[in-house]
DNA sequence: GGTCAGGTTGACCCTATAGTCAAGTTTACC
DNA sequence: GGTAAACTTGACTATAGGGTCAACCTGACC
């Protein structure tokens, strides 16, 4: 029987094969690289939910070789989300964090969520938790709730959120706009970038 | 050979087999009512792409019933839309129309877009244009365009509304709204009206 | 250079959905 | 109540995707 991915991956590997403490024969390694490298462009192209054998033919292999190292779809997300998304989200929260002004930390990291969702459409699945097997998916949705009531909180204590508004909203709207971005034309940078600025309008006190 | 729905009805009329100058077998009548109910309630619960095995099984006939009356999914959208969400629409453009002051036109008509949306998740499919080839669909999502071009300019016109807001703006907004109430957990009444309020907000002039 | 565990894959099966049609059933009308 | 046109349908084909496995390859090590 060949090793198959489980789910025992401690945050932050995301490899492939690795929690089995065997290493890889050098054709192997090398078909895990690549199908990694498809699974990252494949995902940032058209999401999580590519058809599997797509990614294999990208990646020179057959769909069966992903089964053997990652176990299926949820086991190749685990093993590249690191690489997609969850190293740029911890990073806009550790940026909006550094910021001392409550207003300007809530606007840096709603700016850089959204700048996020827009180079990656694949945002979107974290929020949505369409694949909520997934550990380090979980694992990241719930920083990211975290890290907007603690936002949402500062803002109110410091008065310069408006009090109506919740963390709720907040994901709400980021939903809103990645499924827009997912499902809808993509809006130039241009616009896309006023209609971050109308919503961060929008939540000043009244 | 059955007849088959083409694509000639004049808009409005949005009924099977109408345009055939045919009239229907008393068997076939009854079959066509108990498709448009089951069309009807299935588009409302679970959007446009029901399957139409669902939806024959509701009325209590097979799936090629459906196909001979209404020649496939784009007849039978066409067939209900009118019922489904054109009527509101168009309503809440007539309703809008009869506003006077230039901003609460705005407010009308945005208000009410939000709350059929809300009412009704099939609306998100009329702004996407899901079924491009259904023409009442492609005359309603026309219209709706016009409209919003209209209400935004008139909006700059008369110094309501933010001149950077677009109705591309207007139109984003919306498929980002109805896409988050079709895959995301369905907001309270109270939380979705104040988000209402916080769009809103957000247009009036800096 | 032979052996075999490790690795790969073509060829399956399964599910869901769209779409078609020959054969059978039902209605309307004489 | 017979018949022909209208109507219905079960059974079919086709497409797309997930998932599995027996049989076959190949790299690592002696």
């Amino acid at each position: 029987m060949s090793p198959r991915a489980r789910a025992t991956n401690s945050p932050g590997s995301g490899n492939a094969d690795r929690a089995t403490g065997t290493s890889l024969r050098a054709d192997a390694a090398r078909n895990v690289a690549q199908i990694r490298a498809a699974a990252l462009s494949a995902f940032r192209g058209r999401g999580l939910s590519t058809p599997l054998e797509e990614i294999a033919a990208a990646a020179g292999v057959s769909k069966a070789t992903i089964y053997n190292h990652f176990g299926g779809r949820q086991g190749l997300i685990d093993a590249v989300i690191e690489d997609l998304v969850a190293t740029e989200m911890y990073a806009a929260m550790d940026k909006a964090r550094r910021v001392e002004d409550p207003w300007e930390r809530i606007a840096t990291y709603i700016t850089d969520r959204r700048e996020l969702q827009y180079r990656e459409p694949a945002a979107i699945d974290v929020l949505l938790m369409t694949y909520p097997d997934s550990e380090q998916l979980v694992a990241l949705a719930k920083a990211a709730t975290d890290m907007s009531n603690s936002l949402v909180q500062q803002g109110h204590n410091a008065g310069v959120l408006r009090q109506d508004f919740t963390a709720a909203d907040l994901y709400y709207t980021d939903v809103a706009n990645g499924l827009a971005l997912r499902e809808g034309p993509k809006p130039s940078r241009e616009d896309y970038d006023r209609r971050t600025r109308f919503f961060l309008d929008s939540l000043r006190p009244r």
